[in-house]
DNA sequence: CGCAATTACTTTGCGCGCAACGAATATTGG
DNA sequence: CCAATATTCGTTGCGCGCAAAGTAATTGCG
């Protein structure tokens, strides 16, 4: 790398491309990282990232999962899937195992310390949204209209997949 | 990792905590990657990622930038910048080098051909426009919707930063 | 002026996300 | 029953995203 000349380079011409931070993926890439970034010092304390805040969140609800129900459920795949969830059996949070009715199938279950967790991470929904600080109404409205976008683009990603 | 016993464990009880996948939060997360991702088989043929993406619109919207920019604009930090632009600049597509006047600083410029790859770019916003098929009203009021949303987050952040 | 604080950037390390490839088990069609 | 196919999971490689620590240049203050 050079030092450069001092004169400002024309610029691109006409702009048939609208303005970065004008555009819908940008606002949503934008949010996603913000809020996870809020969440990040509430989760330190727990030794757990967001994505594994996700994981444990849906054990919390059910007491065990198969791997195919975090990938179908958060959108991950196995290979985000199986180291995260190597991480977690390591720090005692669950167990992993073999179905034995089909062995292709990995349970996945709550260790005790793991279900103790959940107490220490109960205030972290109420303590986001008291940062966020939304109208009830407004944050239900936004929350419903990115569901919304997220099944019309799976649904328009599905829909290029089986003609063009 | 061993095979495991065929019974269920008990439920982990009541559930003081949302449902994952009716959370806020997750919904921003699920929306932000089904988005990127619907972007990826258009941006594969420039041969870009969605992040290099944005950093060339900031490049064809601006002409030049100094690295500071793309972060305040983008939110992206240096550990983040540096080595995407080092990227961007093998491949030919921008200049890096140091400001004289403030060593400091560091400017990036277009090249001709990233200029060019503009071109080949400007299909993209619409083709995800139509992909997403959402009323425009509705489209826009998300948008609208999620700039707010960050703007909250991020001034909770400061609120929590300043005093406690 | 001298020196501490600030600014702009780089580097390292780690955990995602995703594609591509591969392995093992289960299912289906002939 | 056997072969082809599908399902479930694992591994590798790469590019983010962020924290932490470091470097070099500039600014601000007494």
């Amino acid at each position: 790398m050079v030092t450069m000349p001092d004169r400002s380079p024309a610029p691109a011409g006409d702009f048939p491309l609208p303005a970065v931070d004008e555009q819908m993926c940008f606002a949503l890439y934008a949010a996603s990282r913000a809020v996870v970034n809020l969440y990040r010092p509430l989760l330190e304390p727990l030794g757990l990232t967001y994505p594994q805040y996700l994981v444990m969140m849906l054990l919390w609800e059910r007491g065990e999962c198969w791997v195919k129900d975090f990938g179908s459920v958060l959108q991950l795949d196995y290979g985000t899937l199986t180291p995260l969830l190597k991480r977690l059996e390591v720090r005692g949070l669950l167990h992993r195992g073999r179905d034995p009715r089909d062995e292709r199938s990995v349970r996945v279950v709550l260790t005790d310390e793991g279900r103790r967790l959940r107490e220490r991470a109960e205030g972290i929904p109420e303590a986001i949204g008291r940062v966020i600080d939304l109208p009830e109404e407004e944050f239900e409205a936004t929350r419903l209209a990115l569901r919304r976008l997220t099944a019309n683009v799976l649904a328009g990603e599905a829909r290029l997949h089986e003609d063009g």
